[in-house]
DNA sequence: TTGACATGACTACACTTGTAATCCAATGTG
DNA sequence: CACATTGGATTACAAGTGTAGTCATGTCAA
């Protein structure tokens, strides 16, 4: 079963979608957009096997079919890929290097640091 | 002076120009696709304002216009919009658990960590 | 000088994407 | 029960994308 590819318009619905079952105008609501628009994207998104209904009447209520953190992986693999030339070193130290952090972020990375740097012993 | 958005396939001609001038068919070479296709892509570039060209005898020599860096900023933040709401530090937890470092990669993020803490205290 | 060849300009074309309108069937209302 | 309404299915359509072919011209070799 692969991770068919969705559109960054598509990627928007799916966001609402991860976080609950939701109608077609409930989508729309939330991200205040075009009902016809995201009907359109949300029939796109069940053609592609991401997304699956439940009839509830005379309405759909969608929900994904593909759990939000497999896409996670995937755009972070493909985005490290084409940036950073699959190199995630150089890409974690762009986006520590350009980030305003707070300290207690940084003492929440560098504890997951210390964590890995153990279990890889 | 804003930065033209670039496809997949204009991003992989541009890392390799980003690494030195190039005539388009060095460019075809260097990724192994069809002249023609590169062409084309160059042509695209060229009119978004992302590459220049100097002539040299009938044929161009292609140079960037825009420092990969410029993009490797914008590219980073739309992916961290799209797929982390615009979060970083739930982005490097991702990519840290994720990523299988060496023992030395994890030192220099340390380090870097360090650093960052230092300077905004 | 003339013709073969190489190279950029222009053209082609199907597929995708974003945006939405129209069509049609079910549903609830008076 | 008939009709207006609502919601999904189908259709539309321009712009962008990936891939490459044709046209026209300049250059180099004979």
């Amino acid at each position: 079963m692969p991770t068919p590819p969705i559109t960054d318009a598509e990627w928007e619905l799916m966001s609402v979608l991860w976080e609950g079952p939701r109608t077609a105008l409930e989508v729309a609501e939330a991200l205040d957009r075009h009902p016809k628009t995201v009907k359109t994207l949300l029939g796109r998104l069940v053609r592609k096997g991401v997304l699956r209904y439940r009839e509830d009447g005379n309405r759909y209520v969608y929900s994904p079919a593909i759990p939000r953190q497999r896409y996670v992986k995937e755009e972070s693999a493909s985005f490290i890929e084409r940036v950073f030339g699959g190199e995630t070193t150089p890409a974690l130290v762009h986006f520590v290097r350009s980030t305003k952090m707070s300290s207690a972020e940084i003492d929440e990375l560098r504890k997951l640091l210390d964590e890995k740097q153990e279990s890889e012993r």
